[in-house]
DNA sequence: AAACTTACTTACATAAAGTAACTTACTTAA
DNA sequence: TTAAGTAAGTTACTTTATGTAAGTAAGTTT
């Protein structure tokens, strides 16, 4: 009987990276602030994961929640320094798609 | 009504790693050729979801299955070039989570 | 022959995600 | 000034994914 051996930070970060949308959302959020109506119809979540993923991720302070007093109020959402610096990451991926993946044929190929 | 707009290759590299253990099984590939049991053990996957992991990541030609002729028949798996390109992505993940991942507490600082 | 190993598969249980409708507070159009 | 709309969620229910444990077939070791 053998005990997984590998690395508790590298598989927290996998198992960060793991969860569905929770690179989509760190994805966009590169892009700047923003709330929660715009991140779910740009990356086409549900809103019940969304709300999930999002107090998920500002648990582990890789996004922060800021309620911006306008009226009616806008909640916004941003990356912290923790969530900035895994643009690598996401570069890298991003980077590796577009050496790798072949753009999938619709299977309409006759 | 607005559709999701990202890279459909993007999106496609963000499913696979996002997919529960495809990264630690290409991770643990990275040392070398593995058989089932080996992978198995040192990851902590079921069989189960390995057996449907290695199917899936093999049609996507990340990994290959060999079949080698000894007696009892060994099966191998090992990465293709695909698959060794993504060590990169696995680094960049490695680097962040020795940054910024910090040691789990284990919840006993009294 | 009985028990063990490898590489799986099958059946069943639980957890995670999807869907759609609902809520509360505020806003704009009729 | 009521009716419908937007924003940020939540709730109840369904489907899908994953986990667990046992089973299988071929070969091995005792």
């Amino acid at each position: 009987m053998k005990l997984p051996t590998i690395c508790p930070k590298f598989e927290k970060a996998i198992s960060l990276l793991s969860q569905r949308w929770t690179a989509l959302i760190i994805y966009q959020l590169l892009m700047g602030p923003q709330r929660f109506n715009e991140i779910q119809t740009s990356i086409g979540i549900s809103g019940k994961v969304l709300s999930d993923r999002l107090k998920d991720l500002e648990s582990q302070d890789i996004i922060k929640r800021e309620v911006i007093p306008e009226t009616p109020v806008i909640i916004e959402y941003s990356l912290t320094e923790k969530g900035q610096s895994m643009e690598s990451i996401l570069k890298e991926i991003e980077n590796w798609s577009q050496a790798w993946i072949k753009p999938d044929s619709k299977l309409l190929e006759d």
